[in-house]
DNA sequence: TATGGATCCATA
DNA sequence: TATGGATCCATA
């Protein structure tokens, strides 16, 4: 996979410039979002293009997210304070990592998103929410363009339909990224919907962490 | 259907108690949102509650549109100029209306949400950027408690998920209305899902108010 | 093609 | 039960 399109606000363009541990962060998510490859033997991404909504979406995520929690230590569904604990409603965030060096600690939230567009308004507004409680200090979304999505399943994620609301971070350390794939082949195999799309490896999640300790 | 929970902005209250226009609009809605009735011969609106996720959604907004449009001359589907002309992406608000006394104009949005509990999160966002962009002066989200959705198509809108959310919008004007089956009853028809909830009633388009201008 | 929506799934 | 997601529909 590739990244094609970016949009990163001034306040996450600051944080970029001036701290370390934050490009990390970012070289570590640009990596991870770059691994994909389809068909699983190849080096690339190439995906079927035989017609409009062909292939799946699950499939795609699966090596970005083992990159990030094997290679990285990322960890999935970590839950933020104020929904869990203050308002006692709503689900974790999607991937998260803290970065320390010594005393300094910076955490920053990603979300992965191939659900439904209106799915990435959620997300915006979850990501917001934890800045905005200070759980947070850089929030990041990785999403297909809308020329790859034209192949995935009907309605998912893409770049430009939600660039209209990225201003809704204003003011707040924000990066969105959107990714294509490197090829587009009608003889390559097509990535399965539905259950048969589903994976079964386990994923490290927060929780497990947390209770680990 | 009645009413049963409320959320209120500053702003919103600042202008409820201030603004007769606003306190017009704001009843307008009210009654409109209170208006529809099932089965269709009663007086009431009750849900049949033989099991989780037994009933469609689509016949339920039917009366209030009409309320709104036929007695209230509220408009559908209006574009805002922030995404329509500006950012030439995105599409309109659900429900809209311009309140004029003299040269003293009111502008109100409304979304009327029984879609997925994430597309909620698309119309905060929609109806933020007109409020920022001020070409709204109050927005209002109308959606199912969580009582009812348990009725309704699973993972509608409702009240209580979005709730956590609400301050996204804080330090705009903002309601969210939360309604109610005033019956809950196993005997009554199911509302149907799919094709068969669709109406043909022709809608109030905001595009048709300004073209036959 | 673009866009909001409606519906049901998977998992904890 | 709660929650994020995946999928396909309807309409312009």
């Amino acid at each position: 996979m590739k990244i094609d399109k970016q949009f990163i606000t001034e306040e996450a363009k600051k944080l970029l410039a001036n701290d370390k541990v934050i490009q990390q962060a970012y070289e570590e998510v640009k990596a991870s979002i770059c691994s994909p490859i389809w068909p699983t033997d190849s080096d690339i991404f190439t995906i079927n293009n035989t017609e409009k909504n062909c292939n799946g979406v699950v499939p795609i995520k699966e090596l970005c997210y083992t990159m990030l929690e094997e290679d990285y230590n990322w960890f999935r569904e970590k839950p933020l304070d104020v929904l869990k604990l203050e308002k006692k409603k709503g689900g974790p965030i999607d991937v998260y990592k803290e970065f320390t060096e010594g005393n300094y600690v910076r955490r920053v939230g990603l979300e992965f998103e191939t659900g439904n567009i209106s799915s990435a308004h959620r997300s915006m507004n979850k990501l917001l929410l934890g800045l905005k409680y200070n759980e947070l200090d850089l929030s990041m979304i990785l999403m297909p363009i809308k020329d790859l999505a034209y192949y995935l399943t009907d309605r998912v994620t893409n770049f430009e339909e939600l660039e209209p609301y990225f201003e809704i971070t204003e003011g707040q350390p924000f990066i969105f990224i959107g990714f294509n794939a490197e090829a587009y082949d009608p003889n390559v195999s097509l990535i399965p919907k539905g259950k048969d799309g589903m994976s079964k490896r386990s994923i490290k999640k927060w929780k497990d962490k947390v209770e680990n300790k």
